[in-house]
DNA sequence: GATAATAGTGAACAATGTGTACGGTAACGT
DNA sequence: ACGTTACCGTACACATTGTTCACTATTATC
């Protein structure tokens, strides 16, 4: 890819996690992106087709690398699916946010948040559904799959917004074990 | 109340659930709100001062009344905090919700869920909070109060998404074990 | 029923934001 | 050095917002 292309993607990316860390998605203008960005008008309608689709990306960009199930290493990085302890996913995710890739910490406690974790849960239900360990737990039999994959999802994302909310004072396996203690999974 | 205003009031709520149920929040304009309530642009004005506000007058128009604390009886209907068996709030929320009123699981079901399933969830939590009996199991003590409180009520709210998203093809009562099962108090 | 107060009408408006078009310029890969 | 590609900046048509105002209709109250 162009040089050029890649230098003014990141410049909207970093401008727009900017903004969105100051104020609503709703509140905030294209004009105000490229100003920030310090491109022109029709540079960043060349790059997305509107501001929602910029958010889109964004996304994408946030959680699909996170979750890529292709297995390859990048940056040092193990994807998760490719970690030696499967048992440990949650753990895994815990400390890939504390790392704060991305800045995806500032997007996940901002006011916006709802966005990102909603997007967060549609990927981790993918990644839950194929781990067939998660099943055998007694609640299991009683209840509705797709109603325990949610909950397990929910729960998780709920619990790392309970983390970020509270200034991450727990370090990744405390608030681990507090997952797996809600879950009611001894670990 | 003047009969005018509340007649505006009620077709601007009426066209906004209808709009609501139709497109994405951000995708509703002012002009397409007053043209479904046939009513004049500066009318809107003078009732809302944005659209925004609109869309908070209708959510606590939608869930305040049901946690209304004050405990008074209006149309036949207990509130939440009247009920003689105070074990059984969730099981009276299911109820509730049930019943449709306000045309409240339109909303709960349609692309804008999010939205009300958040506030929703700011008011349970409140009420939860005043539910000592809540808070006398094991888990308790083993994890933080406002940690506990959030898992209460986003698995009861998750557990909204999930019935109203699956049609409410549990009763009542069903649904109200899963939550019970979810967060493994044995009812 | 007459009256004053209140609410709604509809059109017009400035202000702001959106998305597109285009000729000119600069940076890119090869 | 070359052709290609991306960016610039200005301008534009268009939509949406929120306000104003003179006028009309409805209301509660006497």
């Amino acid at each position: 890819m162009d040089r050029r292309q890649r230098k003014t993607k990141e410049a909207i990316f970093k401008a727009f996690i900017e903004l969105l860390s100051e104020k609503n998605v709703s509140q905030i203008t294209v004009g105000e992106i490229i100003k920030r960005a310090d491109i022109g008008r029709a540079t960043f309608y060349a790059h997305f087709e509107t501001k929602d689709f910029l958010l889109k990306a964004l996304c994408e960009e946030l959680f699909c690398h996170i979750f890529d199930a292709t297995g390859h290493v990048e940056n040092n990085h193990r994807h998760i699916f490719n970690c030696n302890a499967p048992d440990s996913v949650f753990l895994h995710l815990f400390q890939h946010l504390a790392n704060n890739d991305n800045q995806i910490l500032e997007l996940l406690a901002c006011e916006n948040n709802d966005l990102f974790l909603r997007y967060f849960k549609t990927e981790l239900s993918k990644l839950l559904e194929a781990m067939p360990e998660l099943f055998t737990h007694s609640k299991t039999s009683e209840l509705p799959h797709s109603f325990w994959v949610n909950h397990l999802t929910s729960t998780f994302v709920e619990t790392v917004r309970w983390w970020v909310g509270h200034k991450r004072e727990q370090s990744p396996e405390e608030i681990t074990k507090f997952f797996y203690a809600a879950i009611g999974i001894i670990q």
